[in-house]
Parts: structure tokens; C-alpha cells; sequence
DNA sequence: CTTGAAAAGCAGTGAAC
DNA sequence: GTTCACTGCTTTTCAAG
């Protein structure tokens, strides 16, 4: 990873329908090597995709919460059982397994307090084998995720 | 928010790269119909924007950290403070003030323990007005984060 | 006024120099 | 490594319901 490729990693991940040839005169290359650069970070991996990036304040999503999650065994099988329902419920919109107190960290997502609710009814506390909950409500966001740091630490 | 739009959303937060017609005939719609669409929810601000998503392994980011700062003083003048400096940190990924015990969650995106030992020194031990900082190490992404579960809530 | 079809413009892609 | 030509998508316009 050479600095021109965090330049152009940088300024695709913030976006990425801009032209090749303004990218590649924004970092100083031709736009045929620019778009050589590219190919080799998809096709190497670097680059998983292109996805559209939603605002969850236009769309109703006024509530965030982060879950620590504690389960009764900690044998692989409960592992195993508990991340098979986390994956089948689209409402957890991100898992870890965390070093620590808790087990699991979980990412929801909720339009409101209702929403939230139905969630937690329909879909976390059907959750197997959970000794311990703690839901984290977020009041504002200081600053959203806006994609990794490439460059900051060359 | 009609089903429609759940569904044009749910597959360009997926893949923005799929070309019109290809979306069109996968949810029922005539190309320039979908067309339409698309470009009322990106002036509607439902779509925010088009980015790369990066692969943090391929990228050699194996450290994702979770952590829960508690200020000295609750003061407005702290916050502004504190969220200032965290606006001008880049390795500092997200950032959400919380309700519950600590005030701050913050995610910090490293690609080892010598680069997180860098950003900790030289980043996260100068931020204002910090009383307490709780690490929580992930070990392992269950889901990662795949956009909004926009259309299982309607 | 909304919807679908066709044409034109433009950027991405690959080949040749 | 650069230029050029071609292909395919996007976008706009026009016509019909």
C-alpha cells in the first residue's frame, strides 16, 4: 500500500462516482494509470464494493443502540447457536465477539421507541442462551462513520 | 417510504454499480421508471451518496476497537471541547455522546497493537477533559455492517 | 401529469502504438 | 505509458396513455 493508493482509496470511499479522469488529475496521475490503480484494488481485494451510503435521519432512523451482550455458557456450541440468530435477524445491523466483560456487542438500529420495542420483542429477546443485557442508547452522533483512516498511518 | 423504495435501496446499499436496467427488471419496474425513483431519493436526501467500501483485512486493519470515554465535568463547555478535539482526529472512526454511564463511544480502527499503542499516545491520551476511557477489543466481526435494514420495518 | 421508449451524449474499457 | 476508438450505460427528450 504506497501512498497513491491511500489517495485514491481515500477519495473513492468518500465517493465514488467521481470520474477516473478528475480523480486522476485530483491526485496527479493520468487517468489511464489512475484507472489501472483501481482495477489492481478491486480485483486485490482492497476494494470490497461500491455501495450507496443512505442518511438514517431521511429514512426515520432516529434511534441507535449498542447491546453488550453476556451469555449464561461460554462454550462454543452456545457461541455457535447465538451468532446463527444474530445472522438470520436483519435488525442487528452489526455483531462483534468482544475481548472483556461482555461477550457480544450488537448494533440496532430503530425508526423510534416503538420500533425499538418491536424489535427487542420479535427479535433480541428471542436471542438463545443470554444471561445479560445492557442497551447503550446513543442521543447524537459526534461524528458518523465516514470509512477507514488509509493514509493516516503510512 | 414505499415498498418500492425499500427495495431500490436495499440493493444499492448493496451494490450501486448494478446498472438500472438490471435493478428495474429485478424489482418489476420499467428502466426509466427506476431511473426516476433513484433520483427522487438522492434529491429527497435519502441517499446520501456513492462510496467504495473497503476491505479492513485486505487493508491490514485487524484491531477494532470499542471505547466508552466519562468525562470531569458534564459541562456544555467540555463537550465542545472534547468533540472538537474528536472531530480533528481521523483515526477516531465514529464517534456517538451516549446516554447511561460513560458520555462518549468511540470506535478506533487500527492496523496492530503497535499502531493502536501510536494512536493512543498521540491521539486518544490528548483528548480534553477525559476521566475514565474503557477499551473493549473486538475479536471477531459476526456481521459487519451492511447498511440499513430499510424495508424490514414497514 | 405520469409513464415508457428511443436517441444522443458521455464516461469507462481495452487495444494498439 | 499514452492515445484513440468502441462499447455500454446514463440521461434527456419526446410521444402516448
Amino acid at each position: 500500500m504506497d501512498k497513491i493508493d491511500a489517495k485514491i482509496l481515500t477519495a473513492i470511499q468518500k465517493d465514488c462516482r467521481i470520474p477516473i479522469a478528475t480523480l486522476a488529475d485530483k491526485i496527479g496521475l493520468s487517468p489511464s494509470a489512475c484507472h489501472r490503480r483501481v482495477k489492481i484494488l478491486e480485483s486485490g481485494g482492497q476494494i470490497a464494493g461500491y455501495v450507496a451510503r443512505l442518511d438514517p435521519k431521511a429514512l426515520g432512523y432516529s434511534i441507535e443502540i449498542f447491546m453488550e451482550i453476556t451469555l449464561t455458557s461460554q462454550s462454543e456450541e452456545a457461541f455457535d447457536k447465538f451468532e446463527t440468530a444474530v445472522k438470520a435477524t436483519p435488525e442487528i445491523s452489526e455483531c462483534y465477539f468482544m475481548a472483556g466483560q461482555a461477550d457480544y456487542l450488537l448494533r440496532i438500529v430503530a425508526k423510534n421507541v416503538a420500533d425499538y420495542e418491536r424489535i427487542h420483542r420479535s427479535a433480541l429477546s428471542r436471542l438463545p442462551g443470554v444471561a445479560h443485557m445492557q442497551s447503550n442508547f446513543t442521543l447524537r452522533t459526534v461524528r458518523p462513520w465516514r470509512g477507514y483512516p488509509v493514509g493516516e498511518n503510512l
